[in-house]
Order: structure tokens, then C-alpha cells, then sequence
DNA sequence: ATGCACCCTGTAGCAACTACAGGGTCAAGG
DNA sequence: CCTTGACCCTGTAGTTGCTACAGGGTGCAT
């Protein structure tokens, strides 16, 4: 299958797909007379993994491992629960963060009584961190 | 002040608030004698405001939109009510859609038993979406 | 032979910084 | 007087994970 294919099947961007390659985490492919890529069920699969976890939020750092465990089954499970618990970790992380956020946001915007910047206080609440109730970030 | 008693104040970074004068954030300061950047009051609290607003995650260009109403007490209060409501908006958007990641992480995580690779119900649940509960993105 | 969809390489851009390299300034201590 | 150290300057390149061209080639149908 030639990379506009492939790109369909997985949902994944031309684009993206060769910037994969170029980074190392798709093998480069066999290419045809043309010189066009071509592609087996190997890289569907290999692809399909990256784009399953880069949606899960992986990182590019954090998937060359996990493919690099997958491609040597003989060893130890353990990294790869240790990657994806630090990550779990991490988005509970970003979430509570997010939540502080929201909450400060949603109190600031309820001030809005609309009328002239000059008495916003939408505007004067971003001016003043003294008037946050929690310290976020 | 110079730029290091600013970016203690703050809390910024000296490179950030170079940056953000580069970028037009900041006004161009007045220079010392040796052609060092030299701050008041005024700019300590406007770099306030925007530290304060990137802490709230808004974007850059949201702050120059909030720094011109700021700039401009006779107009409308509504822009900054819209950019905060918008905003506030894409915190929910994002933290549900981070709890949609966090539970199927959590899901995945909980399926290791340790072992090897070759056996890992992680490394498996990557590579199959269709081990998923929920379409995350 | 010409239009069109597809493919190629290589480079530049996005956000919002951060990190140098390579230099100047200034006050205190020996 | 000289050096050491802390500070400041400009300008450029790197970060993450793509995305968007520019400028060209291929292959098939009309």
C-alpha cells in the first residue's frame, strides 16, 4: 500500500507518517520503482500503536520505548507500567491543575456586570493575583 | 529596577521578558547610561497581568487583546468578558477530555501483572484500540 | 498531449519560551 | 591597578509534534 493509503486506514496525516519515519519510530519503508513508499501490515500495525498512543498523550520519547519493549518481548513488562503509570500520573497531574484553573476562571468571568474596561473587573482581577482565591500555577 | 530585580519581583524570566518586549507585549524600557533596561512601577504591574494571565493559560495574542482593553478604559467591556468566557470554555473542553485519557489509562495500567513483554496486556492494549472503552481523540 | 491525482525531497513555520555564544559594565577585594 | 564575579547586552538556535508549502516527478485516463 502506497503512504496516501496507509494514511487513510490509520487516520494518521502524510505529512505525519514521514515526518515518523524521518524520526526513527517507522522503519523506512521498501519503495517501488517509482521510488513511492510501499507498505505492509507490519507498518499498519507499527502505526496504528503510535497513533493509539500519542492520542493517549505519550510522548514521542516516552512511545520509542514502548515500541522498543514491543519489539523484544523477552523483557521485562515492568518499564513499560512504569511509562504508562508516570504518564496516568501525570494527567491526573494536569487535570487538578486544569480544575484550579477553571474554578479561578469561573469566578473572574461571573464578576463581568458588562459596561466600560475601565470598571472591568475581568481586567482588573488579571492585573491582581492578590484577588485569586488558590494559588494556581 | 533592572530586568533581574524585575524578573525576581515577577517571578518571571529575564529571557521571557526580553521576549515579550520582542514580541511587543512589553513597551521598549528606557536604557541606563551602559544601555541596560531600566523598569518602573508601571511595567512591573503590567508584566504582572500577563504573567497572571499566562499562569490562567491564556494565549499571548488573548493577552495583547486584554492589555488593549486595559489600555483603553472607554471601551467595551464585553471583548474581555468573550475572551475569558472563551476561554474558560477550552479549560472544560480540555479537562473533559483529559478524564476520557485519565480513565483509559487507568483501565490499561491496571491490566499489568508484570511479566514480559512479550505477554503485556499494556503494550497489547496500544497496539488495539478496539481494547477501548471510549473514543478518546 | 494534457489534465489530474498522487508521490517525492527539503525547508520553513507554529507557540511560548529557553539556552547558549560571545561580548560589555561595574563595584568590591587583594 | 587588576582581577573576579555578578550582572547586563544582542542575536541566534533549540524545544515538541507536527503542518504547510515550493518545486518537482509518476501514472493513468481522456
Amino acid at each position: 500500500m502506497k503512504i496516501g493509503e496507509l494514511a487513510r486506514v490509520t487516520g494518521a496525516n502524510i505529512e505525519t507518517i514521514r515526518y515518523y519515519e524521518r524520526i526513527g519510530l517507522l522503519p523506512e519503508p521498501q519503495r517501488t520503482a517509482a521510488n513511492y513508499r510501499s507498505y505492509g501490515e507490519a507498518h499498519r500495525s507499527r502505526l496504528a500503536f503510535v497513533r493509539h498512543s500519542r492520542d493517549l498523550g505519550f510522548t514521542i520519547e516516552e512511545i520509542r520505548s514502548l515500541l522498543d519493549l514491543s519489539d523484544h518481548p523477552e523483557r521485562d513488562c515492568g518499564e513499560a507500567d512504569r511509562i504508562a503509570t508516570g504518564h496516568l500520573e501525570q494527567v491526573e497531574a494536569k487535570i487538578a491543575q486544569l480544575e484550579v484553573l477553571r474554578d479561578e476562571l469561573a469566578r473572574i468571568v461571573g464578576r463581568c456586570r458588562g459596561g466600560l474596561a475601565g470598571d472591568c473587573r475581568v481586567i482588573e482581577a488579571l492585573g491582581n493575583h492578590r484577588m485569586c482565591e488558590s494559588h494556581h500555577a
